[in-house]
DNA sequence: ATAATATTAGTAACGATTATTATTATGGTT
DNA sequence: AACCATAATAATAATCGTTACTAATATTAT
C-alpha cells in the first residue's frame, strides 16, 4: 500500500491529475480499512468529511486512482456475465483488448482450494482463477 | 459437459423444473460453442429457432441451468465493484452468504502467470484468484 | 377432462455506473 | 497579485445489463 504523499502526488502528476481534497479523502477511506468497500460505502464515509461530495466524483476518483496504480478494483459489476456449458471449475484467459475468452488448458495446481483452506477460517467451496492479457490477434506480432 | 438427456432431465426434475424447448435451445447453443457467450449473444442465436423468445426467458433459463449445475457463469456483471488500496495482486476470499471479502494471506504459488503462459498464446499481464465460501460468522459452527 | 402448477412473451422497473454541463478551484505565468 | 488555461466538482440525466411483474399459455398429475 502506497502512503507516501510524495509518491502519490508524483503518480497523479505524471498523468496531469491533481490531488484534491476529494481524492485525498477517498484514498484515506480506502487506506484505513481492511475491508474492501464498494463505491457507495466509500461515498458514505467521504460524505462525513465533505457533505456535498457527489457519487460521480467518487467513481471518477476511483477510476483515476486505479489508473495510476494506487488501488485495485475487484470487478464484479462493470461488464456482463458470460456462460460456459462446462460447469466444472477451470481457469480462463480473457483478452483485455477484444474481450475474447478462452479456456486455459494447463496443468495448473489442482489443489488451490485445499491450499487456501489452510490460510483462512472460511469454509471454502469454490474458486475462480482468471488470467488477463492479449490474445494472439491482439498482441504485438513478433514482426513489429 | 453434460449432454445426456436423461441426466439433464433428472437434474431439472429434482428442482421441479421442466425441460421446455426454450431451455433445450439455450443449452444447445451453449454446448455447441467453445466461446463463452453473453446472454444477449445466446438470445440472438436462440431467436433463429424461436423467433419470439424473450430475453427474460434467456436470463431465467441461464439462472436455472446454473442452479442445477449444467453451466457455469463467469460473473462480471451481477454485483458491484469493490476496491482495495493494496494495488498489488493478491488472492481474496469472498463470503457467499454475507459478502464479506478478506485478503488471503497464504503461500500460494506465486508463479501462476508464468505457468499459464506456457499453456497459451496469449500475452499474459495480470490475473485474478478468488476463493468463495462461508466466513467464520456464516459457516456452521462446530457445535451444530 | 380438470385442476394445479410451471413457463412464457412482453414490458416495466431497477440500480450500478457513466456521461453531461455549468460552475468552481487550481497551478503556472507574467 | 491578477490573469489565463486547464482540471475538477456537484448535480443531474442517461445508459444498459439484469430482474421483476403480469396476463396468457403450456405442461403434468389425478
Amino acid at each position: 500500500m502506497i502512503t507516501d504523499q510524495e509518491e502519490i502526488s508524483r503518480r497523479l502528476d505524471i498523468k496531469g491529475y491533481r490531488l484534491t481534497k476529494q481524492r485525498r479523502a477517498v484514498l484515506k477511506v480506502l487506506q484505513s480499512t481492511i475491508s474492501h468497500p464498494d463505491a457507495n460505502s466509500i461515498y458514505e464515509k467521504v460524505r462525513k468529511e465533505i457533505p456535498h461530495v457527489s457519487l460521480g466524483t467518487i467513481y471518477r476518483t476511483l477510476g483515476i486512482l486505479k489508473e495510476v496504480g494506487l488501488l485495485r478494483e475487484l470487478d464484479y459489476g462493470s461488464s456482463l456475465s458470460h456462460y460456459d456449458a462446462n460447469a466444472e471449475n477451470h481457469p480462463h484467459i480473457v483478452c483485455t483488448n477484444c474481450g475474447r475468452i478462452d479456456d486455459l488448458q494447463s496443468p495448473l495446481p489442482d489443489n488451490l482450494e485445499e491450499q487456501a483452506s489452510k490460510a483462512t477460517d472460511f469454509l471454502i467451496t469454490d474458486h475462480r482463477l482468471e488470467f488477463y492479457g492479449l490474445c494472439p490477434h491482439c498482441r504485438p506480432s513478433s514482426a513489429d
